[in-house]
DNA sequence: CCCATGAATGTGACCGATAACAATCCGGGC
DNA sequence: GCCCGGATTGTTATCGGTCACATTCATGGG
């Protein structure tokens, strides 16, 4: 027995709305108001408006929950993500939120520590017990990657920055071909070879990136010269620039971000090197300080929003729903070079 | 009645556990289940384990969907988020999702592109239709903090960097004592007054800054130079670099953010001005790469992971949940002055 | 020895929507 | 005039849990 005023006609904190409020004012059974609110094609014109008028005066929002765990699907996608501290993942999780949100969608989120095995399983699981419809797993690790392979089976899920997730749809910027314009620019600039600052070898676009590094090289036969090893942080970039202004032989370096670029431009200025006189850089990713450094930074632009874009894409078809229209099916996003004035021709010898 | 071979004794797909079957398989009713998964006190300990071995045999998880339905309350809380590429908000995101995991609670976030009311109001309905148990508001600007005020009431809620939210508790870094360490740092290193480059006049943070800045060079005595406004972009920061740059008479510059500052070291150098010999700069929120510029950066640091944790624990409290041990319930979060090398004493006249 | 008491467990209603099926109304063809 | 099929609407079961209340059982005081 609910507690219920005799004579009080009002209750002090209106609850919202349910389904039934709406069908008793508009006359219809609930079942109607459903039809409704689902565009189902049989309800008569009439009925229809007078619905939604019920539906606008009582300011009823259907309950999510209810409508998930009754129709077997909910309308929230869950995106498993990584270090959105840095700029890619941040952009990617952005753009997917952006796409998820025009498609009618939501985003639940969970954010992981480590990016082992058992850390993606679990965070799928936690999404799964919520119900979301898919998962899009942001997994530039190897073992993220070999672990979002290994996920059970009925998730749809899309995988983001990472090509090896079995037979998952996967989505990402073309890092071979990022880092070949990057390198072709310098060569084409009359550089005789270009070294290279990668990133930490178990993220999957740091290996791509330093895989076109070399088919650029090798393509116009050049020498190869050793790769240096980075962490994306600026103080990697710092300290391999020290290493290579002792060396008086290099003329060109591709950083495989442009965090690495950044802590380069700093020691070689530190150490009296001139960019782009003496040595040029060309960063990756285009982040917004990109343009103000000293110099401006050379470096290769990753459209995230059009992987958040083809992400969302991929999902939906994965979900029977059709895709949107005009977001192209290829998997690989092309990247674009945006020169600055951080590379240049070699100085004369 | 369902599609069940007669003879087949497995299903193809076999689809999740339900509590039923847990019941069934340790021989106690549904009920007897919910209770051992909320910690019920009174439950025979054979009997939780006997459920507990059910459980883990049937690899179990409860549907977050139905418990939220049924029970009238979510593990989700609901994050309204803004600019989520600036490094500010991102880590409070980040903050909060960790905060919120810890305590046993997912995160549906909702991106604002414009931060005006209808945005907030629209944002917070998309999350209270999946019935969130709460809200958190990122909201730094003006707009903001007022459509928070104007929220339906009964969705518990909190903000964060808004000092203006009505009666919405509110988190936020003290970003006057921030501004404050800044000022005072340079005018201890000597300089007569301390210019000031700010953000964007609709951001509370820009604001506070601004009177942080503007309070310690009063308290000083000092003369109060007028405002520079900066937009949170380096190319502002370049902008104003630039201007400062034509007078003779600056000697100390605070700007509001590092982004800002860093395109203000740009254009100092482009100048032929050196920092910190001649011009002193500070900057603000301590991002990856301000150790790495030219030179390293002076700022101020915001612990992020901490606003995250307050906001969390405030929530919760409104919810009528236990805070987690060890979170002061102070809404202001000091900041800490981090020294390095682009900030030192004034030149000699 | 009986009954009140509290711990342990079970039963059925309910949360707010959708799904499946039944019922009703309508016009057209024979 | 009667039957049939599609359009429209209503009724009831169901999703997978929690809640309120009933029931059972052991225990202790009078």
């Amino acid at each position: 027995m609910r507690r219920q005023g005799v004579t009080m006609s009002q209750q002090p904190a209106a609850r919202a709305a349910v389904i039934k409020d709406v069908a008793r004012l508009a006359g219809v059974s609930h079942q109607t108001v459903s039809r409704v609110l689902n565009d189902h094609p049989s309800v008569r014109d009439e009925t229809r408006e007078r619905v939604l008028r019920a539906v606008q005066q009582l300011n009823y929002r259907p309950n999510a929950l209810a409508r998930g765990l009754a129709g077997r699907r909910s309308r929230v996608i869950g995106v498993v993500s990584f270090d959105t501290i840095l700029h890619g993942p941040a952009a990617t999780l952005l753009g997917i939120e952006r796409a998820a949100r025009r498609a009618g969608y939501g985003i639940s989120i969970v954010a992981l520590e480590r990016l082992d095995r058992s850390g993606v399983v679990e965070a799928v699981n936690r999404l799964t017990e919520q119900s979301v419809a898919g998962v899009v797993i942001i997994a530039p690790l190897l073992t993220a990657a070999a672990a979002a392979s290994s996920l059970p089976t009925g998730v749809p899920a899309v995988v983001v920055e990472s090509d090896m997730a079995g037979d998952l749809p996967t989505i990402s910027v073309d890092q071979v071909a990022g880092a070949r314009l990057a390198v072709d620019h310098l060569l084409e600039l009359g550089h005789e070879t270009v070294w290279h600052l990668s990133g930490p070898k178990d993220w999957l676009e740091a290996r791509d990136r330093i895989d076109g590094w070399r088919m650029s090289l090798e393509a116009a036969g050049r020498r190869v010269p050793p790769v240096l090893a980075g962490d994306w942080s600026p103080r990697s970039g710092y300290e391999a620039g020290r290493e290579l202004a002792e060396r008086g032989d290099v003329t060109a370096v591709f950083c495989a971000n442009d965090q690495q670029a950044l802590g380069m431009l700093r020691a070689l200025h530190e150490r009296g090197v001139r960019v782009p006189e003496d040595v040029s850089v060309v960063g990756f990713d285009d982040i917004p300080e990109a343009a103000y450094l000293s110099p401006p930074l050379t470096t290769v632009r990753q459209d995230f929003d059009e992987v958040g874009r083809r992400c969302l894409a991929a999902l939906l078809e994965l979900l029977g729903v059709d895709r949107p229209p005009g977001v192209p099916r290829h998997p690989r996003v092309p990247p674009s070079l945006v020169v600055r004035a951080s590379s240049g021709p070699p100085p004369a010898p």
